[in-house]
DNA sequence: AAAAAAC
């Protein structure tokens, strides 16, 4: 049985909000996890992407801020109450445009920092006062130092995409951030994907939570056809126009594992004449904003993208994800995958599977709990119109295509050694600081690479594998010595 | 193996 948002005796102004946004019905992590938070418990929350988390913490929140709520316009009866922290910029955007929204009809101030924008703007709102505070963690280090923002009044936390925000790359900067709030304090967990490990650093960071999962973890919404596709890396290119073809696609994600890769990708695809932009963390801030602006207005076809766009990101009615390149960790494929099929709509997830990619797929079947079969896929004949490729996207024939393109003649033609004229619906490319630099070597010509190196067997899993530069180590301490786990440690053992 | 997050 649904339940609707007016059940749940939401202030007036809340209950307002959410009318005018148009959402009636809750979903289950809603449901489920508003009344527990309203209560102020603590709470790790597991649902399925695309299911309106932002809604299920944000809400409840607000109404527990309404309170003690402040109409004075003095900064100083406007602390920070709340923080949300996120692993992307982009998120944070998102999410407190949401939460502004929420709160339009309220007295409570809110306010996004992330890095890649000027900091004066950011300074001068925190000035102001806002009692909910929005944040990428490396920006709001920044002002925490500048003391441009204090948090020693924060009553909740909140961690979206929680378990990334726990990940060996974040948690320095995280318990750094945490150190500055009180002790006593709400604090609140959300993700679609919680590893058994994540989920008991998670526990320790948390007092008496309630355990909210909805469905079973780290699965993906049964609205999305996943499919694998057997392609090798050259012919990667040629399926992914092929798949949007026959499907008749008409936006869609497409993901590759680095941003070099996706520059690239994005330039060709660019170049066989289809509207793409590409988003990855070496674009300027701007650039980052614009490519999504562009995505989300329906501009372009395609966004290209890296792993920044793989998680939380709310566009409405993305068709298709194709995972041109197999994700690294398989709780990224949830993620990925979840960019489309959300709200209960159908989607398409493509995944291409190259000959290294078995070890990631069979993660991948072992967390979404489901056998995977990878598909042969049929490539059209682009032979002839293939050209190979010149070092500046030059487009130049090999002397055997060339013949094939006139084979009424033994040389090819004066016509085929003629430049070609470059087709009218291809763009003129932008320049692109990733790919239009001068080459260089990635080692001086002398030395030669150590390949019996390379090829040593990787050192054994374990936090061993992690621990890199010195000022990761004490927070490894404490990953591998949670103050609340039970038992004794191994080492008196 | 990569990406992300601060200048």
């Amino acid at each position: 049985m649904t339940q609707a948002f007016s059940e749940l005796n939401l202030a007036e102004p809340l209950q307002r909000a959410v009318a005018e946004m148009g959402y009636t019905a809750l979903t289950p992590i809603q449901a489920q996890a508003i009344p527990v938070v309203l209560q102020g418990r603590d709470v790790m929350g597991a649902a399925q992407t695309g299911t309106g988390k932002t809604a299920a913490f944000s809400l409840p929140l607000l109404q527990r801020l309404l309170r003690h709520a402040n109409t004075s316009t003095s900064p100083a009866r406007h602390p920070v109450r709340a923080l949300v922290l996120l692993p992307t910029r982009e998120l944070a955007d998102q999410v407190a445009q949401q939460i502004k929204l929420y709160a339009k009809h309220t007295p409570l101030r809110s306010a996004v920092v992330f890095g890649g924008m000027d900091m004066k703007p950011q300074v001068e709102e925190l000035r102001k006062g806002v009692e909910i505070l929005v944040a990428t963690p490396g920006r709001l280090l920044d002002h925490i130092e500048a003391k441009t923002v204090v948090l020693n009044q924060v009553e909740y936390v909140v961690l979206d995409e929680a378990d990334r925000m726990l990940d060996i790359g974040f948690l320095p900067d995280l318990q750094r951030i945490l150190s500055y709030l009180p002790k006593q304090r709400t604090t609140l967990l959300f993700s679609a994907t919680f590893s058994p490990e994540i989920k008991r650093l998670a526990a320790s960071y948390l007092q008496d939570p309630v355990v909210i999962e909805v469905a079973r973890p780290n699965t993906t919404a049964s609205t999305v056809e996943q499919r694998f596709f057997r392609v090798e890396d050259e012919d990667k290119r040629t399926a992914l126009k092929a798949l949007l073809r026959e499907h008749g696609v008409q936006q869609a994600f497409v993901f590759v594992n680095s941003k070099l890769g996706c520059a690239r990708l994005a330039r060709a695809l660019e170049r066989d004449g289809l509207a793409v932009t590409a988003l990855h963390g070496d674009k300027s801030q701007d650039e980052r904003l614009k490519a999504l602006e562009a995505f989300k207005q329906g501009q372009v076809q395609l966004l290209v993208c890296t792993d920044v766009a793989a998680r939380g990101l709310d566009i409405k009615d993305v068709p298709a994800v194709f995972n041109v390149d197999i994700p690294f960790n398989a709780e990224d494929y949830v993620h990925r995958i979840g960019r489309t099929g959300r709200a209960g709509a159908s989607g398409l997830a493509f995944s291409f599977v190259t000959g290294r990619d078995a070890r990631q797929v069979a993660e991948i079947e072992k967390l979404i709990g489901r056998k995977v079969e990878v598909e042969p896929l049929e490539l059209p004949d682009e032979r002839r119109a293939r050209p190979a490729r010149g070092n500046d996207g030059q487009r130049l024939w090999r002397s055997g295509e060339a013949a094939a393109v006139d084979p009424a003649h033994d040389a090819p033609s004066a016509a085929a050694r003629a430049p070609r004229a470059r087709p009218a619906r291809a763009p003129a490319v932008a320049a692109d600081p990733l790919l239009d630099r001068p080459y260089q070597p990635s080692l001086p010509p002398d030395v030669k690479p150590d390949w019996e190196a390379a090829a040593k067997p990787a050192a054994p899993k374990g936090l061993s594998a992690y621990i890199r530069p010195k000022r990761k180590v004490a927070a490894l301490l404490r990953f591998a010595d949670p103050p609340s786990a039970e038992g004794s440690p191994k080492a008196s053992a």
